[in-house]
DNA sequence: TAGGCACAAAGTGCATGCACTTGCCTTGCC
DNA sequence: GGCAAGGCAAGTGCATGCACTTTGTGCCTA
């Protein structure tokens, strides 16, 4: 095994795990409250249980997944209360972000933002959910960088990725596509202007916006939390 | 020692690691850059080194150590230019705490609030340090909680101990104690005027003025990360 | 039939051991 | 005397093993 191992490293196995795992609870292949058992982890990633463990250790640390001692990890499940608090955080850091983005970001962040969202237009027309929900993540991104704060952009980025599992197909309900459009421009347009307190009123709409439309699969998730044992490798 | 063990223990020995080695850490015990070494922990707090690994792999998942492959864990070390964003992320976050704080406080939230404060008034005159620190303490906790949003909490929580390292020692400014009850005294008015936008105001100009007043010592820490093996048991 | 008791199986928690990496120090060479 | 190569000690990374906890299941009893 220790052989094998060094081909297919990146990091130490420790990080890959949780790259892995985490990967697998952010993107919903792994659904809150499902078991996360140590040896099938373990097995199905050809390492032993200890490095498994340890990033369990670290996911459950950043929130991600929860551990009952002696009684396993699951994926954390979390209650419509917390999700709301979450989603309210959320509101608030990207207000945050986009007030400071528009009193920070340098001329080029300003220029490549406008222009990838002009782009973007066209995404719309096409009704390319898939695509624009790449775009979207781009979006904010460049606003979380655009803050010129990284503690900030750390805290935004983990509570995104804790939402994430939350905000699946979020741009399935009809229209929603034209609309999350159209609130980007406001965004956009203020932090053009260089207007701080509208750019941050704009993106705290528009995230609380998503909330709501996120809510509906939030709830739908929490009600069936579905336990399937992972099989396939 | 597998038996000794269970006299001590109350959570997992994980939890007791995490807790003791953080605790270490914010206390400013132990110092930034200082090596945190997997077999001297271990010894010191008998138990084996898997423990003590996993301790200190989630404490690098929260920031709180800094973790180089294969060459050992230290104390987080950082930057000038982190740490500025830290504070001010502070600053924002009370400020939010501060604005739901006026908005949703309970009557009881609110009365507590204000007579904590009023007896704390007599610590300033009396000039005593300490426990106005643990009052103060106090004091931002009930902010942060009186904000009724668990995640913005744990944010908040989460940014403190990452930043208090670097805020020991503020209140032996000449004159701070003083200042910063009074200061506290104009957040406490808006939040029980209901008036949100003051609250918000008065908590980011509070956490700004902390975070100057600690950039001093901040600084010389970061000049001198003494690296001293702790020894005593 | 319901309630509990004991035992078994599964799975977690930690200790230990070994391979590997890193940094330092020595040795030999120019 | 300076410098590179090689070897050594210290310390990390992961695998494995064993003890302990939890949970499920069958059997016994009232």
């Amino acid at each position: 095994m220790s052989g094998k191992r060094s081909l297919i490293r990146s990091g130490t196995t420790v990080d890959q795990m949780v790259r892995a795992i985490a990967d697998r609870i952010v993107t919903g292949y792994l659904r809150p409250g499902e078991k996360l058992d140590e040896s099938s982890l373990a097995a199905r990633f050809e390492v032993s249980r200890t490095p498994v463990r340890e990033a369990l250790g670290q996911l459950s640390a950043i929130g991600l997944v929860e551990r009952r001692p002696n009684r396993g990890a699951i994926v954390a499940m979390v209650t419509q209360e917390y999700l709301a608090s979450m989603f309210e955080s959320m509101a608030e850091l990207e207000a945050i972000c986009a007030r400071f983005s528009a009193e920070r970001m340098t001329a080029g962040e300003r220029r490549s933002l406008e222009l990838e969202h002009q782009a973007s237009a066209r995404l719309v027309q096409l009704r390319a959910e898939e695509d624009y929900e790449y775009f979207n993540t781009e979006f904010h991104t460049r606003l979380y960088r655009g803050a010129h704060n990284t503690h900030i952009y750390d805290l935004t980025v983990m509570t995104r990725s804790r939402l994430a599992p939350f905000r699946r197909a979020q741009f399935m309900l009809p229209g929603r596509l034209a609309k999350s459009w159209q609130e980007h421009d406001v965004i956009v347009t203020a932090i053009m202007r260089g207007d701080a307190a509208a750019a941050g009123k704009a993106a705290r709409d528009h995230v609380s916006i998503v909330s709501e439309a996120s809510a509906v699969f939030a709830a739908a998730d929490a009600e069936a939390p579905k336990v399937i044992r992972s099989a396939r490798r």
